[in-house]
Parts: structure tokens; sequence; C-alpha cells
DNA sequence: TGACAGTATATCATATTCGACATATCTTTC
DNA sequence: GAAAGATATGTCGAATATGATATACTGTCA
């Protein structure tokens, strides 16, 4: 449930023996990174569907292969706002990307 | 149609006389602004449903009164993150999120 | 009218995010 | 298993977003 959740994401990301037993993470801090992994996996799933590469992408939507790559991973340093302008820009519609959220935290 | 749209959005915060015609917007970045706007609405609407003042939702959010205000105008000096972040600490769920992000640039 | 609560706008120091670059780690394909 | 192409990770200066503060505007009520 939500604690076994909430346990599985803090852990990645932290050493065992660390000073904290798990990152505190509230419902909504939670609940905006399933919005950002949401977001990010149709990134990845968009670029792959075209069959182009980072590189190519990010040169594309004027950006770079490591940002490319760190949108696709979720990492922290990428803005939800990054993501839908890249989507957006890559044909993405709101209602796409909506719909993407929607379900976000939802099924594998 | 489209056309019509850009000139009414960029048409605000442009003084006649201009050196530009009109500002050149991309279907992408007109886009992003309905997101931007739409999440503002919704903001806005939620505020005022739980009859509670600017100054007190950004106290319950940890922000101020003035960047709400920012915040519920749509101002470009408000990212999305802090829009998607702020509709959750206040207890929207991703789901309406998406839903409301769905329908942006649909009816007024 | 004037006082008062709410909202808008301007500005600023700080914090975060960005593209870029370098470099490391996969993945194929031969 | 070397070479090549793709992807990941770390860092940095510049750009942008943020909360805070000050102040102006807008009702509304007495």
């Amino acid at each position: 449930m939500k604690t076994e959740k909430r346990r599985r994401l803090s852990r990645a990301g932290w050493k065992v023996g660390d000073t904290q037993e798990f990152l505190e993470l509230s419902d909504a801090e939670m609940a905006l990174i399933d919005v950002r992994v949401s977001l990010a996996r149709e990134l990845r799933r968009r670029r792959r569907l075209g069959g182009i590469s980072q590189a190519t992408l990010a040169e594309r939507v004027g950006s770079s292969q490591s940002r490319v790559a760190k949108m696709e991973a979720g990492d922290p340093s990428v803005s939800i706002d990054l993501l839908v302008r890249t989507l957006l820009s890559i044909g993405s519609s709101a209602r796409e990307i909506g719909r993407v959220i929607a379900r976000a935290g939802g099924a594998t």
C-alpha cells in the first residue's frame, strides 16, 4: 500500500546504513514524482516510436542528449515544465499529455 | 481559428506601434500557455471553493500571497511545476489535474 | 468618506533548472 | 573482443523560477 510504495521509491538512491530510516515523502510529493515519471515514460515511448536517438530528439527540440537522457530517467533536475514542453514540441497534444498525467501512479 | 487565437493571445501585452506585427507563437508554445492557464483557473476555482484567501492558501502551501496571485493569473514567471505542486498540496489528485490539462484550450 | 480585507504588480536575493560538455557505461555488430 | 552507436552520469556557467517584501489597486461595509 501507500507505505510500501513510499519505501520502494525512497530506497532508490539511498545507501543502506544511512542516518535516515527512509525519506519522508508526503502524498503530494509522491504524486509529483509519479507525474514526472509518467511523463518521462511517455517521452521515451514517443521517441522510440519514431525510431530516433536521444541525440536526434535533442537536436530537434533544441536541447542536448544528456538532458534528454535525464528527462527520460525522470531525473530530479528535470522540471515537469521541460517534459511537457518537450512532448508538445514533438507533437503530443495537451489532451494526450493530460491523459498520461491522469493515469500517473496507476498501472505499471 | 488558429491564427485568430494566436493574434488575440499575443495582443495582450503588446502596445500598438511595436516593431513586431505580433508575437510569433508556435503551436507548441500556444499549447503550453493553454496548459498553464487551465491549471491557473483550476487553482482559483479550488481556492474559492474552499472559501479561503490567497494569503491563507499561500501560508498553507508555503508560499506568498503575491505568488499565489501570479499563479492564478497564469503569469509567465510561474512554472507548470509550481501550479501542479500547489494543486497537489491542496488535495487535487493527479487524475483531476490530468483531466484539467486534457481539456486545456477547449471550451471557455 | 474612510477604513479594511482581498487581490494585483514590481522588484530583489536566492535557489533551481537549463543546455552544454566531458566522460563513463551499456549494446550491437562484425 | 574491438569498434561504433546509443545512453547514462557528473559538472558548470548562464538563465529562469521562487518566496519575500513593498506597494498599489479594488471592492465592501459603516
